[in-house]
DNA sequence: TAGATTGTTAATCGATTAACAATC
DNA sequence: TAGATTGTTAATCGATTAACAATC
């Protein structure tokens, strides 16, 4: 009953990799115990909020003592779902693509790209890395023969909605879109996005605000 | 005095992108007016919600006709700040930097790599598409000379903290940080994150939720 | 023991959503 | 005019933060 991460919430959910980047750095290191202050110091975060987004892994701690570095590091691996390797594939093997491809953090992750595909047929047969790249024509039947239920799309945005709809006739799952476009799927199809544009708008925002603060406090900076 | 985009919510910010996408395409449609009712059926949203996305930009929209879109697309550019162009640099020239530098979308955004730095002196003196390749020796002189705010940074993990306190100490304003690292600096810089691990954890919780419902409901899905 | 740290319960804060009057 | 759509004000919802008792 409480392996479902129903209830946990999203902004919890996104901590979650940056505390795990931390306790894998102490784990090296050898340290048996950390503390809710600790983690929060380290990550600009508040104690308080720290405690509570471990709580949502179940995991309790220590007073005085705080949380087992390794006990925390496998409840996260376990409730983000990452301590089973899910295939996923590609498609589009361009730049962004083949950088993807090449990724090395994605192991950790428990996410594994196990191909590539591309309309070009010139790039067809080559290699990502050791990610290999087919035909796009050829996508359907690795799909099914593969059972792969994520796919990576990095595709131009004019094809994005195209091939996505491709992509669920096969069966995928679930889409991480790296296509600076907003996907119209099905309900049942979890899309996530991962667009530079929101990204850098956030930067944006954040610049204009800062700068404007500046002004108004009449700019007492060191520089 | 309202010129501050001191009190726009984030999230509005992170929306904002994807109607200005939409907003083109009417334009190009030739489309003059459209309604918060329309853009929200196309992004899955709901109309009062971007109704009050709207209003953060000062626009205001005709009952029974809607908004018109060139007065929106000017609005949404000018909040986010999209209207001037800013230069940056990037440091890294990685697979994924290298697609970074050749990413068609960032001038829409007003931004415009200008630079490369790589600590590799065999990728110094080549170019990422237009955008040439210096040694990273050459960072602090450059900034200096060219007035450049912001940085991108796309080097390994292990690298992030130490580069991104060398852009800060070169007078870097805002760092665009693609490496899966949280970094430590000053209150006074602006630090955006992309961060791989931080999108995929979204999606593996929204994956296992849907799994779990999908359980619990009998998969009663077509397949 | 004393004090740091945990976990819980309640208060606050901010964003989303609802309700509804205004208006073209 | 009638009805779709806007903009505003209030209600709801969810996450963060505060307060504090429990405990090692």
């Amino acid at each position: 009953m409480n392996t479902t991460n129903k209830g946990i919430p999203i902004p919890t959910i996104k901590r979650f990799p940056s505390y795990l980047r931390l306790l894998k750095g102490y784990r090296e290191e050898g340290m048996q115990t950390v503390s809710a202050t600790v983690l929060a110091e380290e990550l600009g975060l508040k104690p308080i909020q720290v405690r509570k987004d471990i709580s949502c892994t179940g995991i309790e701690g220590k007073p005085k003592v705080g949380f087992t570095v390794i006990k925390l590091i496998d409840a996260i691996i376990h409730t983000l779902g990452w301590d089973n390797a899910t295939d996923a594939i590609l498609i589009g093997a361009g730049h962004l693509g083949s950088a993807l491809a090449r990724y090395e953090g994605f192991e950790s992750y428990g996410l594994k790209i196990v191909a590539a595909f591309d309309i070009d047929p010139s790039k067809c047969g080559s290699f990502l890395g050791d990610v290999p790249v087919f035909p796009l024509d050829q996508l359907s039947r690795y799909i099914e023969e593969n059972h792969v239920n994520i796919g990576v799309l990095a595709v131009p945005a004019v094809q994005a909605q195209e091939v996505a709809e491709l992509l669920v006739s096969c069966g995928i799952l679930a889409i991480w879109n790296f296509a600076p476009k907003d996907l119209k799927l099905p309900e049942r199809v979890v899309v996530q996005r991962t667009d530079l544009a929101t990204s850098f708008a956030v930067l944006s925002a954040k610049v204009k605000r800062k700068m404007s603060k500046e002004e108004l406090l009449g700019e007492e900076d060191e520089w």
